[in-house]
DNA sequence: CTGTTAGCGCTTTCAC
DNA sequence: GTGAAAGCGCTAACAG
């Protein structure tokens, strides 16, 4: 059982005023008496009177609460982006709600529903890896509540999207590799059904062809991001009568997990193997050699995005534009895929 | 403007019903006919209702929110927490309200108001390194919210606490590179504000006298734990006449950052100067050499802390009790300390 | 088993 | 300038 909370009808009764009075004077409505208001304000102050939230949100059918769905938070890429959302969530003075789906589409399905009873003004969701079925979003265009992707997008809803260029970054990616005269060029691919993975390994695929080198699908393995799986492909790379002489990964923690194998099976990188990586995650620097990288800025990922949905929250449905952001990257040649290195 | 969300009243209406039998037969009240039951929850169903919990919270005066306030979420470690925490309170049908207070001292005020303001049934806070004052934290006791501290603890207030044991935690870590023959060991410690500096500290100092080896002052350094500042304070430990032949260094990151730039000065590790971390964060595994470090299980902390809570949150406050729940480190040996590496 | 009524804390007309 | 009253969506007695 909690202590009483103090709410504007105490204030009232010891000011001998209506709560309707304490109320203007709290949200600084024009027409209250000075000195009134400074009665409340001061009486408030003193008893640590905070306004509740659940009833003003009740009264304005708002909650001034965003939901931030995240698919996995253990490397350092989601956190930044809730940092960034939040920030900017704050500044409007919103909250945020954020629910981890861990890559699990069920715990993403029962999430949205978390949101919706909560009444979110808004949502930003990266998908799991293995969302196919969209209805439990649909729900949310039907509501007419905003909703805006963001990094994992879902390419058949018309909304807005907060993305980079994993197409673009890929290729440039590759083209490193290839300009540094890699001839063999792997790529440890993400899920098929994952968008990203696609865009990137489109990438891959159309650098390979511009400069002339013919796809060898053999070196082309896509696989669902568990990380213990990597050394497993790692192994047979390594163990081809032709072995890749780099490697472009997926992602940042793929790379990171490949050096590590590599580095273990007594290779040299980049000498034997070149490694490129995607996403500037945190440690990509210090792990040694440093690897080369995207690094895609992921703050700014959840700043545009949270910027987004609190311009739609104002506006009718209608007048939401389905615009797709597209956020700036930078190649990061670091010791993994150029010069002597250990 | 939202489009209007599906009430029960517009399912009462629907189907001839009064809304109080529509609420019961969603909240499982045991006396509805099955029929009637069977009606509404299809209905429900049908037209995507949600309950709105803003109303329920209002009634209930309970939010089925938890906050949590994390220093920081750059690093591994607070995201972890997060997420144990978020687990369980999902389990009680909580959702988390989380504000990263950016060991700012101002940040964690208004943070623990915006806390206040949604009516949190309990809520876990980590101190920033400056928080001196407690008094936006003392409210909660006054109101019989429910308080948890984990990690960072405010050893005068008597609330319940998660930590683990920093003294033994360091002491521990010490011994291993004094029985590893290092003999000027150095300490990069936290702020001295900060108790968990001052117990790794003291564990430090205390391991030293137990092998007879004296305390230099000279050896200990603390710093605010802005990392862009471990260069400075190395660059000096290296450059003294005698230097330390070991660094314990008040967490990973530091200890990480330390590497880098001992790497960076020429001096091999752990042949030059053997390295300890405390934490074991991401990257210390693969970092090169890897790190010797102190194992802090974190999600354990997270779900340890919202359990706390959640078993507050039915009980009168007078019951609460202020335990204090320890969890167990373990050293982890890797390259940074022993053996050849590199 | 179900309908009626009151009320959670607040904002917002509508009066005066 | 201020008060009275209605109502946001829901639950919980209180009657039947």
């Amino acid at each position: 059982m909690k202590h009483h909370q103090v709410t504007i009808l105490d204030i009232a009764r010891m000011l001998g005023i209506s709560k309707s009075t304490v109320s203007r004077a709290l949200t600084n409505h024009p027409r209250v008496k000075p000195e009134t208001r400074k009665a409340v304000l001061e009486l408030a102050e003193e008893l640590d009177y905070q306004p509740n939230m659940m009833a003003i949100n009740l009264v304005s059918n708002k909650s001034f609460t965003m939901g931030i769905i995240v698919p996995e938070f253990v490397t350092s890429f989601f956190p930044q982006v809730v940092i960034g959302a939040q920030q900017e969530a704050a500044k409007a003075g919103y909250t945020v709600l954020i629910s981890p789906s861990n890559e699990d589409y069920n715990t993403e399905v029962s999430n949205t529903k978390v949101m919706l009873a909560n009444r979110v003004d808004g949502m930003m969701i990266s998908l799991t890896k293995e969302t196919k079925n969209f209805d439990h979003l649909k729900i949310f265009q039907r509501k007419g509540i905003p909703l805006v992707f963001y990094n994992r997008v879902c390419s058949e809803m018309m909304v807005p999207k907060v993305v980079i260029d994993d197409y673009e970054a890929a290729y440039r990616a590759v083209e490193h590799l290839i300009k540094s005269g890699r001839k063999r060029i792997a790529h440890l691919a993400g899920p098929e059904g994952l968008p990203i993975s696609q865009k990137r390994l489109n990438g891959y695929k159309d650098a390979l062809k511009k400069y002339n080198i013919p796809i060898n699908e053999e070196l082309i393995i896509s696989y669902d991001l568990t990380l213990t799986k990597v050394a497993i492909y790692i192994r047979h790379f390594v163990n081809m009568p032709e072995p890749p002489d780099a490697l472009f990964a997926i992602n940042d923690p793929t790379a990171i997990e490949a050096i590590k194998v590599i580095t273990s099976m007594g290779l040299r990188i980049p000498q034997d193997i070149a490694i490129v990586g995607f996403g500037n995650n945190y440690g990509s620097d210090f792990i040694s050699p440093g690897l080369t990288t995207v690094n895609v800025p992921v703050q700014e990922i959840g700043r545009t995005a949270m910027g987004m949905l609190l311009s739609m929250v104002n506006k009718e449905p209608a007048q939401w534009k389905a615009v797709t952001k597209v956020l700036d990257t930078e190649l990061i040649v670091r010791g993994s895929s150029v010069g002597e290195s250990k």
